[in-house]
This record gives structure tokens, C-alpha cells and sequence, in this order.
DNA sequence: ATGAAAGCGCTAACAA
DNA sequence: TTGTTAGCGCTTTCAT
């Protein structure tokens, strides 16, 4: 008995004694067969190799453990069938939530999560239009509050690494941000001053190759993630460029590696562990019935470090 | 009817239909109830936010989504009571197996093993004198290999930072090995020169100053993990030591990050990617009930990058 | 306060 | 080949 019932204690020490004896083990499936609930969440991300995924799971885990709640855990690729087809297994294995982090949504998605029912959060995509409660940092804004801190130490020739733009938040939103900035200072943006990464230190190395054989250089450059971010701090030295004297670097997430290099990278810190916590936290109020937020914007700000320097007039 | 017998091609069509309609799914949890198979594997680890981890999941999870099972994440946090109320839910929810990677095991932990009596296999600790299947590289022997590489170098004067004593694998045993390098080669280890950090590259770097604060200063140091070695490029790039002219550093593990260092780290190559398959591969053969290794080890090798130099005599 | 019985959704064994 | 039934281990309801 689990305390639901007032039970004599004369029959619960009896209890007590045969199953210390059998040694009983409680089954949680069937429980969960009768109760239709198995106090486990599912969570689906793209990549766990990923740091960022990483501690974005360790902040989901980090709260729902406290309310007895386990993690099961997809690792999709970023291939549609196999998220197609853990949305499906979710089902089926009758997880109590789902949070989906950084999934390329298509109409099949929605469609399949129509049929499924399942209480779901999403997070690392806005999604404009559809009623599914998301969890983001507003892209847009960090990357103009960025940019802006170039412009405040008095760079005007600002480059830009964005993500690539078939990715909503680091392609489009962060390269967004950055050109807002500069429109709204009345800055001209050099023709090859915008390069397209691939989330990749390699593919930031060759971005900020093909930057630096323009024929204007810049004095400073803003990379969309800092991954990426290495690459360029690595072709600037490679290349007996001085950080930050000749050329300011400005990154984008704080992942630790951004405070191992030299120099210290400023970035703007985006804290998966907090995106984790707070769709964690959106997940457990649809359990409870609770109204959820359609949108939790979690808030961003800039670590200054020192890869990113005063230049004069 | 999922194929178990023969059907006549109309009966089966009018079925499918009737799904389509309703809108059937399957209960994934009422199967497991009569099945006695959940198809779900435990992983437990100490820390998802360390890439080493995240790497050893996604080499797990590589090779039990192959033959449909999926993964179920549990975090202790180092906590020994959360790793024994781990072990005791893996049952209850009658996981069909468990991986335990880098768990501190105590006596509670093979009693509580006992108990559930669960398909398992151990990775990150060598588990002389029990009876459980384990997959691991041969710390001994690798750090042997990394410091008898540095004395082929030329290096004589060799000092070792080692991961904390309570832990075998890092501790124990790659201190060991650098040992067993230097007794053979005739080499005496100056006092002073084997500091033990804790893992962070912070320790690392506190470890460093302590040496360079020695009376006799070595040529090259042994870094018994690669983000303590980061911490040790750190604290000579802040004393304007050049690496590798005046000081050569070796690391251990290969993280993502020894490659993006400049220079570049040279260390053992220490793969969880494949830790994680052959842990998984271990856990399916239980399953399978086909015969298992006891200790599967698993290779290393050494990566040869820029942070060691040859030193003349 | 305690015991007995029904039923969660499925599969396997049986009968038709 | 098809339909029926028992039972997996639990919780809840209903009698006792």
C-alpha cells in the first residue's frame, strides 16, 4: 500500500516483513498501464554531441527531477524521418511530455503532432501562427545589442558570420539583428562583409578568408556562434593578425571554450541550461493543467571579454 | 496483427481501414507489460554538460537505435544516493538494460546490483574481481605510450598532472603509467613534479603555476586530461612561456577543443563515440543472451599536433 | 479496516 | 483462417 488508504499497523508491519522476504519489486510499467502515466518526458534534439544540446538537457533534467520525472531521450540527426518517427515512439511509449529543441519544423511535423496529442514544448524555433508554447531567446535583439557594443567602441566597418540562412534563428534572425544595427546607425554594410557559416570552426576559418581577401577590411567582425567564432580567432592568427588590436571579434552563445581562448572571446551568453530549466518548467505546468506562456523569451546579455577593443576616429 | 500469423489479404485490408479511421495507436507500455520488454535502454552517467559524456551517449545511441531501442537518461551528479535510487528505478520501469559509465562504485552499488538483477555493462572503470562485463581503454597503458613519446622527444625532465587520486582512472592509473614510462627509461621524477588536479581547466592551470614554482623546472608536462591542459597552455601563455620552444605539453582525451588550441594540442586520442558503441554492443549481445567479453578494451592512440617539440641534449 | 474483483491495452494460446 | 479468452502487475471500486 502507498499510503493511500489508513491501514492498522499491525498489517503493515505484516506487509512489510514478506516483502523484505520476496524481495518485491514494484512494476512501473503496469502502473503506468493503469494510472496512464509514466513520469517520463520525452526530449528530442538534433545533435547530443553538441554542448549546446548538452546542457540544455542537463537543465531539463535538472528540474523535472525534482518532481520525479525521467528522461527519455531522441537524437534525430536533424533527419525528418527519424523525427517523424520518434514523435510516433513517444506515443506509443506514452511519454507524459514532449520538448523539442532546435527541430527544422515541415508541414509533416505538425501534422503528425496534430494526431499524437501529447503536451509539447518546443524550443530554439519561434513558431509564428501555430499554438505550441516555445521557450527562445529573442535572436533579433541579442544580435543587434551586439553589433551595437561594436558600434559603441567605435567600429564602423563591422563584418558579419552568420549561421546558415536556412536556419531561422542563427541564419536569418542573428544576421537580422546585426543589419538592423547597422541600418539604425547609419552604417554602410561592405558588399562580402556578410559571410554564411556552417555552425563549424572550419567553416568560420574559410568565412573569414573570404572577408579578409576583400578589398576593404574590417575592424571588427561579429560571428553568429562561437564556434565559428574560433575559426575566425584562429585564421586571424594564423595570419599574424593581432586580436583585438587590428581586428575586433565579437561571438555569439558563451560556450565554455569562449573563455579558454586567447584572447578571451566576448560573446553574447546564451544559457542552454536556463532554456532547458524554462521549457522543463513550461512542460510540468501542461501536466498540472496550469496555463502555459505561448512564448518565454529567456534573456540574453553580452560577456564582455577581451577579444573586442576601442578604436579610434 | 502485427505479421505474427497468416492473414487473408480482405480481413487484413478491412482492419487497416478501421485503423485508419479511428485513428488507432498502439500502446507501447501495455506491450511491454506482456512482452516483459520495454525495448529501452538505461545510460547513467555523472555529468551531461561534460562533452565527453555527450560523445559517449551519442556512440550508445548509434547502435541501439539500430535495432529499435532507445535510450533513457539518467544523471547522477556524482551523488550516490541518486545513483542507487537510479539503479532502483531502471528496474521498476523494467529497462531491459543498463550502461553505467564512469560511476565511483561503492558496496551498495553491487548489493542494489544484486538485487535488480538487470543486463549490465560498465564503462570508464575497470571492475577487477566482479563478475560485470566492462569496456574501457588501458589508462595505464596509454599514459605510458604518451610520456615514453615524450622522452623519445629528447624530454627528461618531466613533470605529470594527474586527475584527482579517488578517481582510478584518471588518478591512479595515468599517474601510474607515467611512472612506470619513467622508472623504465631510468628517469627520476624530481619532487614537486607530479601535482593532481581536479578536472577543470582552472585546476589545471593552478597545478602548472605549482610546478613552474618548483626550483627545477621541467621541458615537458604530461596532462592526465586535455581541459586541465588547456588550463596549463593558459597559465604558460600568461607567463609569456612559449609552447612547445620552452615547454612541451602533452594532454590526454582528444576533446574537440585540443584541436581549436593554438598551438595545437598533441594527446591521446580517447574516443567515447566508441566506448559508447562497444558498451551498447556488449549490452545487446546480453540481450541476444550470445556469450560477452568481460573486459573489452578499447584502443587508443596519439595524436601528434604541435604542443611538443623535440628538445636537443 | 480489510479483502475481493474488475479492468487498463495488449499478446499468446486456444477453440471454432 | 478467424474469433475468443486468459492474464501480464497494478490501482480503484465495491463489498464485507
Amino acid at each position: 500500500m502507498n499510503n493511500s488508504k489508513p491501514v492498522r499497523p499491525e498489517l503493515r508491519e505484516r506487509v512489510m516483513k514478506v516483502v523484505e522476504e520476496t524481495g518485491f519489486q514494484p512494476n512501473a510499467v503496469a502502473r503506468s498501464l493503469v494510472n496512464k502515466e509514466t513520469r517520463i518526458i520525452g526530449v528530442m534534439i538534433p545533435d547530443i554531441s553538441n554542448n549546446f544540446y548538452s546542457n540544455l538537457i542537463y537543465g531539463i533534467d535538472s528540474v523535472i527531477s525534482e518532481y520525479d520525472y525521467s528522461l527519455f531521450l531522441a537524437i534525430s540527426d536533424e533527419v525528418v524521418e527519424k523525427e517523424l518517427k520518434f514523435l510516433r515512439l513517444f506515443k506509443e511509449k506514452q511519454l507524459d511530455g514532449v520538448i523539442m529543441a532546435s527541430i527544422h519544423f515541415l508541414e509533416g511535423h505538425f501534422q503528425q503532432l496534430q494526431e499524437i496529442q501529447v503536451p509539447l514544448v518546443v524550443t530554439g524555433h519561434d513558431l509564428p501562427g501555430y499554438n505550441i508554447p516555445t521557450v527562445n531567446i529573442n535572436n533579433v535583439q541579442a544580435s543587434y545589442d551586439a553589433t551595437a557594443y561594436l558600434i559603441a567602441q567605435g567600429h564602423q566597418k563591422i563584418a558579419c558570420i552568420s549561421g546558415p540562412l536556412w536556419d531561422p534563428p542563427c541564419g536569418l534572425d542573428r544576421l537580422g539583428g546585426y543589419r538592423k544595427a547597422m541600418r539604425a546607425h547609419g552604417l554602410d554594410i561592405h558588399d562580402g562583409f556578410m559571410q554564411e557559416g556552417e555552425f563549424t570552426a572550419k567553416s568560420g576559418y574559410e568565412a573569414m578568408r573570404k572577408i579578409w581577401e576583400e578589398s576593404i577590411r574590417p575592424t571588427a567582425v561579429f560571428v553568429a556562434t562561437d564556434l565559428m567564432a574560433v575559426g575566425v580567432l584562429n585564421f586571424l592568427h594564423d595570419q599574424g593578425v593581432r586580436v583585438p588590436e587590428d581586428v575586433s571579434v565579437m561571438g555569439f552563445d558563451d560556450l565554455e571554450m569562449a573563455s579558454l581562448t586567447r584572447p578571451m572571446l566576448s560573446t553574447v551568453h546564451n544559457d542552454p541550461y536556463m532554456y532547458g530549466r524554462a521549457a522543463a518548467e513550461q512542460i510540468l505546468k501542461q501536466l498540472r493543467n496550469e496555463p502555459v506562456e505561448r512564448m518565454s523569451i529567456v534573456p540574453h546579455d553580452l560577456v564582455i571579454r577581451q577579444s573586442v577593443c576601442v578604436i579610434g576616429k
